[in-house]
DNA sequence: ATGAAAGCGCTAACAT
DNA sequence: ATGTTAGCGCTTTCAT
């Protein structure tokens, strides 16, 4: 693979001739710049991206660490990244933590390694201090979708816990009385606060007594066991409000295996929309987080932050969400 | 940020010693062994892969280039190309072409640039040839899901042409007599090959003349609009191949628009399944590909090759579809 | 308008 | 067992 030399010497110019007409700076004469031109094309060269990386110390790489790209919803937030890196002349790098803080480690320090300019984190927990590393080495970086303490950062997120309490707020409307939640870990900011937005519409009603709160993690499983649980509870809830997306899918697993009809016999309201690219029929009445402008808005503050424009204040972006009901829920059974 | 001659003083060591602690050849004393290490945790030191790479001209990352990172197929295939790669101690970097040439060479070039040892290739298109920038540079490259000119590359992707072969003879046994596939562009061979595949079992039941295809585009809106057509024409098909599963989605949304029921109004197959992560109720006849194994048998084949450990001839992997029947295929409604 | 020297962080090759 | 030198590909700085 030719490099810098080769070309110069086929265009009889020195390297630094060569690299003012690959970068569009400093003088070069017509003439000379064709015959580089020339040289470049027929060599094909493409220039080693590492040298200038090694002396500039930026690579116009971000960094997007995400807990699973498997999901719908992270697929979503990284075209949201990519769409607005690439429009700047930045490039991503993605790594999925599946949850695990060990596995967050190792992503982060590899990225580190190679020198990426600033991280999009969605920390792999709530409790432990994922973004001190980044902090400490004086990075910039976002970070989406979850709290972690401190505030010496951007964030971007949406607003979990009153599109919980939204949800619940149409469920009491509806008529419900016993409604379970079954949401994520503890340990993350959004399965804690859609608890919280839950409960606070049930106080305000005055039926936190007949409220059921289910901490699994955010996937189908969960979903899945949580609902057996709920079924053979007393009193049975006559609606469900599932913290995430796959939970949801979980939970109408669990019901249709009970023989039971949504909305007729039980109703259930989710968090987080599945993409309509792959819903023949949206079904789920939802509290929608538009994933697409999460991972954008994120980007920008990012990207301000590189490019030395931002204010010296943090940002905390809190995304609103949208409560879009459709048929999963509807109003209790009449009891006999 | 501190370098590897911040630590060297620090340790009291040259910086050639503390190359030897990291990477871990090398004679040194357990005494200064210790000494580095400590000097490295009080630093908090993290090595600069720039340096090295620029040395090595290795970068342990890959490259992985696919069509739309929003279409869950593709998810599946880059988390098996990520956990492949992984535990080889490479990483990947992904980018999104939308299938357009144009946005597939700038990632190519960036790619390259980055120094990336190897491409794993969804090419935007069968027709031109999109390998050769890769080829001519040399650079270890596996073509994924789709065919493109040339035989000097490895490949894998999955039996086009017998999972359409095996779904529309389903459908024939079924008892359905007018067809239609509906499928992506023509310079892709996924679509082209599919075609080909149903075309080949309409023969050899004799019933070529009633069939109908319909070329478009690998999404929803194709799906959508060539079904409405296919409503529209005489004789109406009774079945519709859908040639993946977003024009799967489509053909469902028209049909339910258009008041028909699957499948006793009409029956849909499909190629590609859905994650069961995300569909509560599996419907859809499909015939599935295994993405994930698809992206680890590719990440194989091009670690054996940057491992030097190839065959020199390179390899064509087609792996086998599963048809599975579901509830959306059924014997075509009696008529009149 | 063009070129030469030096150095970004690291390590292979060669001392000692 | 440890250190020195040189160079990977490029560009900033300082000539000319």
């Amino acid at each position: 693979m030719p490099n810098i030399h080769d070309v110069a010497k086929r265009a009889g110019v020195a390297p630094m001739t060569v690299s003012r007409v690959i970068n569009n700076n400093g003088y070069v004469s017509e003439k000379t710049r064709q015959r580089v031109e020339a040289a470049i094309a027929e060599l094909e060269y493409i220039p080693n991206a590492l040298g200038p990386s090694l002396r500039s110390k930026r690579t116009m790489t971000l960094a997007l660490v995400v807990s699973d790209i498997t999901n719908p919803f992270w697929t979503t937030v990284a075209r949201g990244v990519e769409d607005k890196a690439n429009a700047h002349g930045y490039h991503i790098i993605i790594g999925n933590t599946d949850e695990s803080l060990a596995k967050q480690d190792d992503y982060l320090t590899f990225m580190l390694r190679k020198q990426v300019d600033g991280f999009l984190l969605v920390p792999a927990s709530s409790r432990s201090n994922s973004s001190s590393i980044l902090r400490r080495r004086g990075v910039p970086f976002v970070i989406l979708d979850r709290q972690v303490p401190g505030h010496e950062f951007d964030s971007v997120r949406g607003d979990s816990i009153r599109g919980a309490y939204e949800l619940t707020k149409h469920l009491l409307e509806l008529g419900h009385q016993h409604v379970a939640i079954i949401t994520g870990r503890q340990d993350h900011s959004t399965a804690y606060d859609r608890v919280a937005g839950f409960q606070q519409a049930l106080e305000e009603a005055g039926l936190s007594a007949y409220q059921q709160v289910y901490w699994g993690e955010f996937n189908q499983n969960t979903g899945y066991e949580f609902t057996r649980q709920a079924l053979n509870s007393t009193p049975r809830p006559t609606a469900i409000l599932a913290a995430n997306n796959f939970i949801a899918i979980g939970t109408m697993r669990a019901l249709r295996d009970a023989g039971l009809s949504v909305p007729e016999d039980i109703s259930v309201v989710a968090f987080d929309d599945l993409p309509t690219a792959i819903t023949i029929d949206p079904f789920f009445t939802v509290a929608s987080q538009s994933a697409y402008e999460m991972g954008k808005l994120a980007t920008e503050l990012l990207l301000a932050r590189l490019a030395g424009e931002a204010p010296d204040e943090y940002r905390e972006i809190i995304l609103p969400v949208e409560i879009i009901i459709r048929k999963s829920s509807g109003p209790p059974p009449t009891s006999k």
